[in-house]
Parts: C-alpha cells; structure tokens; sequence
RNA sequence: GCCGAUGUAGCUCAGCUGGCUAGAGCAGCUGAUUUGUAAUCAGCAGGUCGUGGGUUCGAGUCCCUCCAUCGGCUCCA
C-alpha cells in the first residue's frame, strides 16, 4: 500500500500501482470525468502513470492552467496527427501548448498551407479526436528514437534526440500516431471536443535566423464547443479595444506613409493627451529631487563610439547624416545616456553632490525591421520619459528601490495593476552580446535582484533579455489580444560611467566611478499610451480625457446660455465643447457617447431660466440637474480621485 | 529581414465563376427643420479599385513585381 497525500492535506491509502485516475475515481466520479492531467510530487505525470511511492498528488482538469497545458499539448499531438494524414511527407519537430492554445512546427516540404486548409485540417482532426484514443507513454532506447526518424528522412527529430539522454527518452502513442515526447496528456483524444485552426506562421528551426524556416500552425481545443464559441467572441471584442482602431477613431495619432514608416503623427488630441501625461510624471520627478535637462536630436558619432552603440547597431541604424565638413558625420540618437552622461561631465561633483538625477523627454530614432513595426508599441521615432541617475555606489540600493517606488505609483495611478516584473539578465552564454567587464555585471545583477526582493516585488527572471550595457528591471503589461509589451524600466549601468570616464571627489579626496541608473516609468509615450488606451478601451481617467465635457444646446436659442456654462467651465480648468450643429439632442448626445467624452451638459429653456444645467455622464446616463458649481465641484472630485499624487 | 494573409470613397464594407458609365451606409457639403437624454429629412459631391507590368476583344476580378497593413518568427540600445 502507498499513502497519497491530497491538496487539501488528507492523506489515503492506495493500493501500489494504482493511478492517478483511480484516485479521482475513489474520490468522486464527476471529479473522475473532468480529470485530465496530474502532477505527482511536484513532476506532471499521465492519469494513468503508476504510482509506486508514497508522495503528494494534485489533479487538473481544465479549469487548471496545468490541465490547459496537458490539454492543448495533446491536442498538438492530433493536429499533427491530422497534418500528416493529409499531407503525407511532412517532417514533425516540436508542438508545445502556449498560453492560449498550441502550436505545431512543422516542415511541409513544398507544399504551402494556408486557410484554405484550415477546414479540412480541423475536420480531419475532429474525425481523429473522436476515436477516443488513449494517449500512452512509452520508454524507448536511444538508438530505436533515432533509427525511427533517421527512417523518416527527419533531421530535426535526430537532432533532438541526438541532445537527450538515453535512457531518458520517451515516445507518446495514440492511435496509430507516435511523437517524440516529455509527456503530460490527457487521457484520451475524445476529451477534445472543439478545435480551430487560428494561423499560420513561418518560424525558425529552434528560434535561429540562420536555421531553415519551418510552418508554425496555430490551434486552439476546448473540452466543449460553447467554450470554443466564447473564446472567440472575446477575442472579437479584445480586437475592439485595439489602440490602432482606437487611436484612429478618437483622433489620437496616425501614420503617413509620405512621412515614413513607425513614425508616429500625434493629432491635437492624442498631443494634449501626452502633454498631461508628461506633465503627471513632471510634478511626481520634481518631487523625487529630478532635474530637468535638454539635449538634441543627433549627436556626433564620435559620442556614440565611446557609449559602443556604434559598434553594436551601427550597420543596422539610421545611418549618418553627412555635412559640407569632410568626415563629420552625425547619428540621430538612439537613446539619450550618452548626452546625459556628457552634462554630468559639464563639472566636478563631489560625493556631497550626489545623487545627481537627470531627466528628460528624450525622443529617440531606432531603425527597426519593417516586419517588427507595430502600431505605436514599436515605432522608428518615440519619446522616452528617461533619466539618468548618477550615484555613489552605497547610494545605490536607496536609489533603486526609490525609483521601483516611482514607476509603481506611475502604474498605481494609471491603474495598470496587472504587470509582471521581470529581472531581465544577460545570456552568459553569448558575452558577445555584451560590453563590460564580468565583475561589473555581476554586481548590476545583484543590485537589481536586492533591490527587487527588498522592495517585496513578486518577479521573474529571464536570461538573455538586458540591454547590452546592463540587466534591467522591467514591468510587463500585456495589451488587448494578450502580448506582452515592456513598459516601465530600471537599468543599473556600471559600464558608461567608465565609458565616459565620470568620475566624483570622495571623502577620501580621491576621483571615485558613479554608479548610473538608467529609467523610464512609461518606458516611452508611443507604447504607454497605446496600452493605456486598450486597457481602459478609450475611457481614459477624467483628468487625461481629450475631451471632458460636452456641452448639447437643445436649439439654437440656446447657443448664449451654453457659451456661458462653457466660459464658467473653461474658468474652472474643466474642458468643455459646445455641439452648435442645429441637431436633435438625441442625436447630439449619440454621438457624445460614441466619441467618449467623459459628460455631457444638456442646456434648453428650464436649465436657462433656472440657471442649472442637466448633467448626462458618458456609459451610465441622466445624472439629473445640476447647479454649475456643483457640477464643477464633482469633476474636481473626480479628477482628484483618479490623478493620486506622488 | 523571413513565412502567410489582406489592400475598393475620409471611415466600415458590397462587387459571384473577368462583360454596360464601380455600389451602399456613415462622415462631408447645401438646403429645410429649432429640436429634451443613443441616429430629422432632401439634394449634392466624393474612387486613375495600393503601385508598376502582363494575359485578354475586355481586368476591381486572373498572373507577376514592388509598396503598405495585419498575424506570427527573428530582433528590440
């Protein structure tokens, strides 16, 4: 007999060899038939997996993010299945499941897949799934793995293989189907009830450029077809609040091809919107001991050869801009550190001095691939809300955790709560990659990771993803359809001050290196304000709104009274238009709602002689009349609500 | 940059298998209407069908080139 631990803490006895699935079984048969994957001392195991040890068992079903994994893994399993029925000859390589479905890399040889084959694809998948095939895992030798796909003319398989261990190496069966294989399925194909084929993609073998290029099909499989159903109209209405619809709708920014690809045209709206953004982070900095500093656009490329972006972009940037002057060649900046560095180089600090911050709305030129532009979350010319901080390394740690303080109360107050913080390190594999020394790193690294845990930040770790002169901080937010997007940013740099040679005057009355610390809350305004526009779908905070109020004269012979009520409103600092078309107010208050404008103001012959006006608030309707004053005492209330002070 | 899809009026879209002067709604303009909580009525105007080439008696429709956009991959200082 073995003792299974359950979630809940109680402990049963089971017979040695009984499964998973008999577990559920004697626990309850609803609980038996939702049942689909479990993990057994904290490994994922089959549902019919053999326990011979006493250990602690937890059973999904797809409700659980560990059941949606098994699930959709197997489901990658049939989709290939079904791929290789219809299209004999293709070559398999890996089908994992993602955060929303599955996804199968396969090698099609000369055929080309499109939509057109997406029908036939799900129908022949249905037509597998409903055979109930049992998914079963089995061990196979290292030299049978690679004499079947050494058989099937399948060199990615070998190569797979050829990195496992013998002895480790496993094969999932179902039906007349096998797939190299980890295992965590579920326990048959007839469990999948509903499955759509969403794309397909080209992807490189195993993430690498230079590889071959293989075709990614996209799926997604639910347990029932109404859960299919759902999932799709979400996302229909997540493509609504997308902040290209969105921003060109309430006349925010657009593109122009005349001026050229991923640079952004912000229109008078989205340009007050920025504004007032920039002026919020403005007054929180000034509170923070930030200064403000200016710097150009280009700087000499010499300026870059010493920061290394020259090295590292130099072939893939814009390229220099010449002038009459026989090798004078100028770069449109990248980032604004090395500008910054050089006002620190203006005079000598001494420790006393520091911390010196300086901050700036630094609009930056990155020549991006053109398949990576992407709506204003990556655009060729964007405005970073940066600062440098200049610091004695023991100021370090205050430094940092005062600035995670800075972009949580930026977040906090623009009402992103659901972000992941993500310590982003270097790829110690590829140092390549990389300028500075070792050592240098490592204590970046430290400081970050301190600094993070100090604060009580839940994050997690990524290797590969710092910048190229130091790991960073990063706070994730994910956009509309689910990608995530890199906002806000803290970078801890050792390597430019000694680039730049900065230097401050110790205690010691010696020259000491600062520490620098590179930030950004929004990260830039381009993407801040396109994830903020589909996160609030265009309902922006009232004190961000493009346009507060909307004043709607019944008829014309109210026209006086409303440009009274707007003098009074614009003397309060509240933003107010008058809709003057000689409209119905049905109409006018229709198309108030449609452009999102926070409140309307509905004026006609009682509000005149009683000098009251009808307040509407946009999504919710007739709030009722209302004294002027009253009226402006409850948008004050409620900009000061939503605009929270740092 | 790579794979795939898409591109018709300012916006959203229709135009089947190639066949009269390319259609609609919204927005715009003109006029009438003077309006009470999500669309007043009428008229007018608006397009070299993304670009360049080709096939054809004939191309928005078929083929190729390029450009742009979208979904991914790679990249992201």
């Amino acid at each position: 007999m073995i003792n299974i631990t359950l979630p809940d803490g109680s402990v049963r006895e089971y017979a040695k060899d009984s499964t998973p699935m008999d577990v559920a079984l004697s626990i309850s048969h609803g609980l038996a038939r939702n049942v689909i994957s479990a993990s057994f001392n904290g490994e994922t195991v089959e549902t019919k997996t053999l326990l011979t040890t006493d250990g602690n068992l937890t059973l999904f079903t797809f409700e659980q993010a560990e059941g949606k994994k098994a699930f959709w893994h197997s489901s990658a399993h049939v989709l290939a299945q079904a791929i290789q029925q219809l299209y004999p000859g293709v070559n398999l390589t890996i089908g994992p499941a993602i955060e929303n479905g599955f996804y199968y890399d396969i090698d099609f040889g000369d055929h080309k897949v499109s939509e057109s084959d997406f029908l036939k694809i799900e129908n022949k998948f249905l037509e597998l799934a409903r055979g109930k095939h049992e998914f079963t895992l089995r061990e196979v030798s290292k030299a049978d793995a690679l004499t079947k796909y050494k058989e099937e003319n399948n060199s990615f398989k070998v190569e797979l293989i050829e990195n496992l261990t013998d002895g480790e190496i496993t094969f999932c069966d179902h039906d007349n189907f096998t797939d190299l294989c980890r295992g965590g399925h579920i326990p048959n194909t007839g469990i999948i009830k509903a499955i759509k084929v969403m794309s397909t993609a080209g992807a490189y073998w195993r993430g690498d450029e230079k590889n071959p290029q293989l075709t990614r099909v996209y799926g997604i499989s639910f347990p029932k077809a109404k859960l299919l159903k759902e999932y799709l109209e979400i996302l229909e209405l997540a493509k609504q609040r997308d902040h290209r619809k969105l921003g060109k709708e309430l006349e925010l920014f657009t593109f122009s091809a005349k001026v050229g690809l991923g640079l952004p045209l912000w229109l008078p709206k989205g340009a007050a919107l920025r504004n007032r953004l920039e002026d919020f982070l403005k007054k929180a900095q000034k509170k923070a001991g930030y200064e403000m500093v200016i710097t150009p656009h280009i700087g000499q490329k010499e300026l870059y050869v010493t920061s290394g972006h020259y090295e590292k972009y130099g072939k893939d940037s814009f390229q220099p801009i010449k002038t009459p002057k026989i090798d004078e060649e100028f770069l449109l900046k990248p980032m604004n550190c090395p500008h910054h560095c050089e006002i620190y180089n203006f005079k000598p600090y001494s420790y006393k001095d520091l911390p010196k911050r300086f901050a700036e709305f630094g609009t930056v030129y990155r020549y991006e691939q053109s398949g990576e532009l992407h709506g204003m979350t990556r655009v060729r010319c964007f405005t970073q809300d940066d600062a440098h901080i200049f610091c004695t390394p023991e100021q370090l740690d205050q430094e940092f955790k005062d600035v995670i303080d800075l972009v949580l109360y930026v977040f906090k107050a623009l009402g992103f709560e659901d972000f992941t913080a993500q310590i982003s390190l270097r790829d110690k594999e590829d140092k390549e990659k990389y300028i500075g020394s070792d050592e240098n790193w490592d204590k970046a690294e430290q400081a970050i990771i301190n600094a993070a845990d100090e604060k009580g930040l839940s994050t997690v770790i990524v290797y590969g993803e710092a910048a190229f002169y130091g790991p960073k901080l990063d706070f994730m937010v994910k956009d509309a359809l689910g990608r995530n997007w890199q906002l806000g940013t803290i970078q801890v740099d050792y390597n430019l001050p000694e680039r730049f040679d900065l230097t401050y005057k110790g205690s010691d009355n010696e020259e000491h290196r600062p520490v620098m610390i590179h930030r950004a809350p929004f990260g830039s305004m381009e993407r801040f304000i396109a994830l903020l526009l589909e996160h609030t779908g265009g309902n922006f905070p009232l004190w961000l709104m493009p346009e507060q109020v909307m004043i709607l004269p019944i008829s014309d012979k109210y026209q006086k009274y409303a440009k009274k009520v707007s003098e009074l409103l614009e003397n309060a600092e509240i933003r107010a238009l008058i809709d003057s078309r000689s409209e119905k107010t049905g109409r006018k208050i229709r198309d108030a709602e449609i452009s999102k404008v926070s409140y309307m103001i509905i004026v006609g012959e009682k509000e005149e002689g009683e000098g009251t006006i009808s307040v509407r608030k946009h999504g919710e309707g007739d709030l009722g009349t209302f004294a002027i004053e009253d009226f402006i005492q409850l948008i004050n209330k409620e900009v000061n609500s939503t605009l929270v002070q740092f």
